[in-house]
DNA sequence: CCAATAGTGTCTGTGAGACATTATGTT
DNA sequence: AACATAATGTCTCACAGACACTATTGG
């Protein structure tokens, strides 16, 4: 049977938190098309690779992160002819979250790869701004109704560290207290671990209880953003 | 270059609501693989065709639907090596939601096109029992913070009507008269026509109001399904 | 001592849900 | 007359958000 062969690709947009500011993780192209530009990491699928697969494979050849994100989710496919100049190319995009690490390393295919503040890129190649865009609103709605803020997060975490995420993803100062209360009344959010920080903050204040992800897969009630006129209409 | 070839296909999830219950629509395929199966009506993408078009031009092709649906939606992408026997193929699954209109027609490729309740389904050939699944539990997530739920009825339509939706989707009997006065609270939701229907119910009743959609594109306060607390851990 | 932070207490407004009630229609 | 439905009213509980307050740490 004949049919129009096409090209399939994983882009991934991996997000982490970096100095209070949200990153993205972007790849300097190493070739043509759009060599030099900016772009996320991804490339081709393998004749007998499952989507999932690729995603993890081009992440790691790319970058060279060691382990892999905490979550990593797909989130939508691009197909419009003429997105890539070479060919008929299909992108499946995946989101993947991961708790700040050590620098990456530029792989195969990439001079370069650095994660790089979400609100101050540069052009990224082919329609990657535009998957970007969408990536990060995704994983904005998540916080709001999954525990996925703890993928962010090392393994034991404090309340306080919890809230900076949420106020790095969504752009919005929280109030510290009703937040605390909030997240220990979520059932299955967080559970305590027994332990506290060594010492106090940074600037001062008392230590800290340590927590660790809970067994809960969705937040009832829901962490709801602060509201947004704006998108209602 | 060279790139591994891919098939890339959409396969399309389209929900209606009939006689009280959840309605897909699903082909008899008329060629192999799975000929005599039923599946969901879909096919190969065209060299120069953006996937939603693909979408829209299968849905029609396949199943004779003359008007297109009210609401269109990429779902997910679905690409398992082994999914189809005869390539490899990459899968872009759109949703769609539709009121309720005449039989659909068999098309090209398929023996017969049909309406069927979703809670009683033949088996699916390919993975399309999985992605129905999906596509269910989107809708179900959809109408609570979207109006997605006047996309599964006329152009004017009562209260009632509306509520007979969400009971229908998320398979629940709702309070008619709490239903009623949310519905009503929700800035932009829906919009009084100042027209009522010319008779009561079919059993008795006053006339109901009738109201069009709103203008709103997500539901402030959203309407949320009474809790399922299975789903949360 | 002072500032910053962790964590808790209190109050208020909003909204969801249970339930009742009134009015209006059909059989 | 009996019953179904539309639409509204009332009450209670849960919860989000504003704010106050205490305790504990670092500088």
């Amino acid at each position: 049977m004949e049919f129009p062969p096409f090209a399939v690709t994983v882009d991934i947009v991996a997000l982490t938190i970096r100095d209070r500011r949200l990153h993205v993780l972007i790849v300097e192209r190493g070739v043509e098309p759009y060599a030099g530009l900016w772009a996320l990491p991804g490339g081709f699928v393998k004749p007998d690779e499952d989507l999932t697969s690729a995603a993890v494979r081009e992440l790691v050849e790319e970058t060279g992160i060691a382990t892999g994100p905490a979550h990593l989710e797909q989130l939508a496919s691009y197909g419009d002819p003429g997105r890539d100049p070479r060919m008929r190319v299909v992108s499946v995009a995946y989101l993947a979250f991961a708790p700040d690490m050590a620098d990456p390393l530029a792989g195969t295919d990439a001079a370069e790869a650095v994660w790089h503040p979400v609100d101050d890129l540069p052009t990224l190649a082919f329609d990657h701004g535009r998957i970007l865009a969408e990536g990060v609103e995704r994983a904005r709605a998540k916080l709001e109704y999954t525990p996925l803020a703890t993928a962010f997060v090392r393994e034991r975490f404090t309340i306080s560290e919890l809230r900076l995420v949420y106020e790095t993803v969504w752009g919005t100062p929280l109030h510290a207290g009703n937040f605390h209360r909030k997240v220990l009344s979520v059932p299955g959010f967080v559970e305590g671990t027994g332990e506290t920080t060594q010492t106090g903050g940074p600037r001062g204040g008392p230590k800290a209880k340590l927590y660790r992800a809970g067994d809960a897969r969705l937040l009832h009630p829901a962490l709801l953003r602060p509201s947004r006129e704006e998108e209602i209409r």
